[in-house]
DNA sequence: TTGTAAGCGTTATCAC
DNA sequence: GTGATAACGCTTACAA
């Protein structure tokens, strides 16, 4: 077997044409049962298949998703992609998954997605600037699509969860705990407003008459500066005036969070000081974090995109609701 | 700008044939400076680039390599996955990322990587079985790797980390430490035995007169199922007989151990019970667990994939040396 | 139901 | 250095 079989020779082994092998293998074709027959018989002699790439370059379909991501720091994304991949297979996609850095930037990204014609786009990572996708070059490409996060472009649709609600409830529950100095800690700055999560934070204590919202903003999305952005901002500041909560943008900021108040600080969680995150990574509900935080409905969230991508369903935005999950942290 | 340019559009705009336009977009082709100035001009005009599936339908490569992952609860493949994409898009490859699990086999999955034609195919996974790889429709797709654990077939190269070298320094860690009744935790049972962990772990014991070597095994590679592996072991066992070092085939069943030793058990890590793990996770610094592990060259290892695929390097197995990680658990 | 012709947008090869 | 012809393996329309 040194090539791989075509058509033709599938044709020529069955004593048909082509078009003939060709119909066997299209789903809703008009053929008779026995040229069918025929055709798979000699099509599992030669271990035919039809070659996806040729199919793509006549139909203009290639079936498949290009997933941008540009944060491998958070471990959130893994069962994301683990959902993605897997929504995306059954409806027979695969996903294309690009790696977003300072060396291959988005608009690198976008363009080279281009040229391969996948079908679509999805954007799931925080760095993504509004003005890069609107690149001039970009235009004209496959459709795109933003994952749980803020599009901020009016052109892309965003599926996302609602954000506000989830803070109410997240602050409601703080309300209720008795917690009066709240403090937020963000990831990159330049970055957060596209979550929103900083924003709806405020907006919440300020509906609740509380002005005062420390904001604390770690260099990235990562344990490690989350870590590091508490002990700056502690060590500079004097203990009657630290939060008693810190509510955090995602979970990996929020382990680097607990790290530090309980490692080094040695603090006691929630009493001294209460922490909260967001996404339920997949580690959360460890005894070792325990960590109350905030659920993303992914499964849902992905289903909804999956329709709007094959087209089952409106090309605008999209919110779902959350879940609070209350564990021991907050 | 209704549909995308072709070189043809090009060709026309800047007066030349087309097969000019395709030597401007080909680096070493002949032509002179002036044709070429034309051609890009209109080409930028046009917003043309190059058709990627028409050029893999040419030139019968696609520069698309799928990889193939069965387990997303294990944390490690993130780091990993960040690893493969990015020096593979430096190469100017893309990552096709694949699913596996019970319903999307290996099989389907080759299969169908096959009929896309990607120009590789790496296993990145626990759960491939042999047989299935040898199923003869297989034969004649693209070329097979393996990544991270052994391959078990002859004519698929396998990048791997030294595994017995690594259980050696472990092992002579722990018995600097004094310990004396290690316990190996595995994952699922049937698969273990292509990371060769457990074995190099007996293997090594053996050559030190310990003659028995405790044997747990969970359920799959997660946390959850290793701390559940862990309580049903001990729970059926006279203290006196516990372990007092466990090794676990990897981090994520690290953490779920040390989750069940320390909550439920409320023993000291390392005096009660030392626990190590296996492939340096993130989290594993975090202080709230503080893991001793073993990190694999994923860097390292990536490159030497990835230069066997692109025929630099000879298409042999190849073993890397890792690197112990003492922290405070062992 | 089946065969034919044209086309998808490139690349490889040869002639000029 | 440039243009032309054939080919990659399939789909879409149309004719038989």
């Amino acid at each position: 077997m040194t090539k791989k079989a075509t058509a033709e020779d599938v044709a020529q082994a069955a004593g048909v044409s082509k078009w003939t092998v060709i119909r066997a293998f299209t789903p809703g074709a008009s053929i008779s049962e026995k040229s069918r027959k025929r055709v798979m018989e000699a099509a599992e002699h030669h271990n035919y298949r039809p070659n996806l790439l040729a199919r793509s370059l006549a139909t203009n379909l290639t079936r498949q998703i290009a997933v941008l991501v540009d944060d491998f720091k958070n471990p959130h994304k893994l069962p994301v992609l683990e959902e993605l991949t897997w929504q995306f297979q059954s409806e027979g996609r695969l996903v294309v998954l690009i790696n977003i850095n300072e060396h291959f930037d988005h608009v690198q990204a976008l363009l080279d997605a281009g040229q391969r014609q996948v079908d679509a786009i999805i954007l799931f990572g925080t760095g993504f600037r509004p003005e890069m996708l609107e690149d001039v070059r970009l235009k004209g490409g496959a459709p795109m699509y933003v994952l749980a996060r803020d599009s901020q472009i009016p052109d892309i649709p965003a599926v996302t969860c609602d954000t506000p609600l989830a803070m109410q409830e997240l602050g409601e529950h703080f309300r209720a705990k008795g917690y009066e100095r709240p403090a937020f800690l963000s990831g990159a700055k330049t970055l957060s407003t596209a979550l929103g999560r900083q924003r709806a934070f405020h907006t919440f204590w300020q509906s609740q008459g509380t002005a005062r919202v420390l904001d604390l903003s770690a260099a990235s999305y990562s344990s490690e500066h989350g870590f590091a952005a508490v002990r700056q901002a502690l060590e500079v500041m004097p203990r009657e005036q630290w939060p008693d909560l810190l509510m955090c943008e995602n979970d990996a900021l929020a382990f680097g969070a607990i790290d530090y108040v309980r490692s080094i600080l040695n603090l006691r969680i929630p009493d001294d000081i209460a922490i909260a995150g967001f996404d339920n990574t997949p580690l959360s509900a460890s005894p070792a974090y325990d960590l109350t935080t905030y659920e993303q409905p992914m499964a849902e969230m992905v289903a909804t995109l999956i329709s709007m991508i094959l087209g089952d369903a409106p090309q605008e935005s999209k919110v779902s609701k959350g879940r609070l999950i209350l564990r021991s942290t907050a």
